[in-house]
DNA sequence: GAATACATGTAATGCGTTACATGATTTA
DNA sequence: TAAATCATGTAACGCATTACATGTATTC
């Protein structure tokens, strides 16, 4: 019943990341790994040692085909694009019931573990992770920005491309400020200095 | 200059999850994956396969040994507790820098692609994850009120045993606050029906 | 009679990171 | 001349999940 050219290969989740970047526009798996630093990047990652692969593989199951560009002053490159296959199983996934991964977090794995160690040396550690994850939120929120002024009230109409930017950029803001306020709150309790110069 | 036997062996950070269980009590790997499945494992999760083989790491490291009870009508059972160079090698790593790793969500990855999407399936999608989310959310909160009546105002002062389950446990009822709320704020854009019932 | 609790392991497989490998062009 | 950018790959290794493997005692 299979068909031989589009065998059911179960994508993995980068495969679905990199069909969906795909779906804005083509790209090289150069391409692909730069856009996996920043947009994407903040919630999935990859390096290009596992794009290369998984874009492989990505063909060998029909949902993705490159076109080889020839180029004189820097090295050639393949061009990818979705094919139809792909669109469609990129859109069966993106609604399809979620497995839910359990949370690996090292930070809040530390403040269960609190009791061990100095308060002072603790709240130094989350101190400064309020500050990381505040200036992660000011990044994020810089970037809504740009969006804002770049696209307009689009941004704010669901169903256009740039609103699922916005999307994530929300989730992105509200997980950062929450988090920021946690490690604040931890800090404080612990009764750690509110600056770094206060240290010295 | 090692003392070949302490060698120094990187532990992942399952190790020193394991070490932070025993520091509490003497448990066997039967008991840490059963530990895993609550507690800590809101958190950090690990199956037996992975437990038993890190504890012949931490045992061979010097960072824990284990006492064998020999029992009738049980198997025999390995308890393990953690020796002095294992205690200060987690206080050691407790305050030590952290790395951050990347956050990898697929829920935040499906709602950057949500464009591609029909829009009430997706709607449907988050308002599931809400739910989802919410329940977690009220399950720590049930816990946050056990714990209170069990150790009444020892909760509230750091340095305490029970301040640490505190801590982390404030971080997940925030994250999963914060989380249910952009879902639902998500689901409500994307127009989608506010309960199960309203779509029969 | 079936499932769950107790108890400890190993093997196969997949996902992800780091390191290895090559090589031209442009910028500091 | 050192570095970053462009461009594509492979190999080794570590962490995590699923499945394989065994066996008794209790509970439904």
């Amino acid at each position: 019943m299979n068909d031989p050219m589009v065998p059911s290969t179960s994508t993995s989740t980068l495969g679905y990341a990199l069909l969906g970047l795909l779906a804005r526009r083509d790209l090289s798996g150069y391409d692909l790994a730069a856009q996996m630093k920043r947009s994407v990047g903040y919630f999935w990652q990859a390096r290009h040692s596992q794009i290369y692969p998984e874009l492989a593989k990505l063909e060998a199951a029909g949902l993705v085909r490159h076109l080889l560009i020839h180029q004189t002053d820097r090295p050639d490159k393949k061009i990818y694009a979705v094919t139809d296959a792909g669109r469609a199983a990129l859109i069966s996934w993106l609604t399809s019931p979620i497995a839910e991964a359990g949370t690996r977090d090292e930070l809040v794995l530390r403040a269960y573990l609190i009791w061990l160690a100095d308060p002072l040396q603790a709240a130094t550690l989350f101190r400064d992770q309020q500050r990381h994850h505040a200036a992660r939120q000011a990044e994020y929120e810089a970037i809504l920005v740009a969006l804002e002024t770049t696209h307009g009230p689009a941004l704010r109409r669901p169903g256009s491309i740039p609103f699922a930017s916005y999307a994530a950029l929300r989730r992105g803001i509200g997980y950062e400020r929450e988090y920021a306020e946690w490690c604040g709150w931890l800090a404080e309790a612990l009764g750690g200095a509110t600056s770094a110069e206060d240290l010295e």
